[in-house]
DNA sequence: GTTCACATGTAACAGGTTACATGATTGG
DNA sequence: CCAATCATGTAACCTGTTACATGTGAAC
């Protein structure tokens, strides 16, 4: 996902700041399955307005930098719904935590464990940002998608809960002797 | 993770080519955590070279090209490790497919109905992936990540299945009369 | 006979990240 | 008083993608 469609779909919802923009895709309820940042949100935004694609109203903000509060023109609108019928190219995970999993052996088992421990809260973490979205939420295309993540969420949490045992040296002893047992 | 930390954990395990790190990557046991491609695997092994992370032996290759494997020196053990001991960063989800979601009540639906079942296809066809992957693969670090791979699919699929009735506009009619007899 | 797998690599380009720069107001 | 939130933006940099370039052998 590019930030130019990004923008477009986001400003299709609701008039927003760049600001604003950011805070929804990087902590709002579109966070799990989409990745931005400000540097590439102000200038998308400045290029789409001279594409004519969105419009801009600008209100006062006394001491704060005026509000550029952006508005999909029909141009936007039209070019916004061609970018979703393109065909979606595949999802994209990237986790660096299933990395270092891969080498749990040959890592200090206490630090496999912080590890494994810091994925569990931030997953839970994110659970908790998306049962509370969904409370919120009206609309059925943004419910569908964040249940989406939760399922996502639950089923890592539960996994991780139920085979971290895999990656620990000591379980593996153990678990060694019973397989010596089943034999 | 950069494919410079890629590389050096693929040979880790195994001496290997460019062609065949690639292609675990983009097509093996870790393809559903980890992106890349030749354009920057290729540049990067030699970089490593020249840092002395890595060795390379050739094998001449009747009509095909010099097949350079490469290994991991002790140097580059050294620098994996101290990568893997680094923070991680939180995972990376994108997903075009959400995305499209979100407006599946402005498209049409046959549209929409493709694309959740194109979806579908996909991910069926990572959950084959890994299944014979799992089987083969002794390593439990690897089983873990497949297994998490795993977990996650068929989250997915079974999420999709028994909520994709919330972005098809017949059964939202349904839906919101169901709704009017509540009131 | 054509497509796929093997096998390496380059170069232009696109895209986004990070850090920097500025500054008021609010809450703890 | 310090941190966080609001609010905008730039610029250097890094990283990776895409397309191109080349060529064999096997399978269908």
């Amino acid at each position: 996902m590019n930030t130019r469609t990004l923008c477009l779909g986001i400003l299709f919802f609701e008039d927003m700041t760049g600001y604003e923009i950011n805070k929804l895709a990087a902590e709002g309820r579109f966070n799990h399955f989409i990745e931005t940042s400000y540097g590439a949100i102000y200038p998308t935004l400045n290029k789409l307005t001279e594409e004519g694609l969105v419009s801009l109203r600008q209100e006062a903000n006394d001491g704060k930098p005026t509000r550029k509060i952006y508005a999909l023109t029909e141009t936007g609108r039209d070019t916004l719904f061609s970018a979703l019928q393109e065909e979606p190219k595949a999802d994209i995970f990237k986790s660096e935590f299933l990395f270092i999993c891969l080498y749990s052996h040959y890592l200090n088992s206490g630090y496999v464990n912080t590890v494994l421990n810091k994925q569990l809260t931030r997953l839970n973490e994110g659970l908790n940002r998306l049962g509370s979205a969904f409370e919120k939420c009206e609309h059925k295309g943004s419910k569908f998608a964040i249940g989406y993540g939760v399922a996502l969420h639950r089923a890592a949490i539960n996994y991780i809960n139920s085979h971290r045992h895999l990656l620990d040296d000591e379980n593996e002893a153990l678990h060694d002797n019973a397989a010596e047992a089943a034999e």
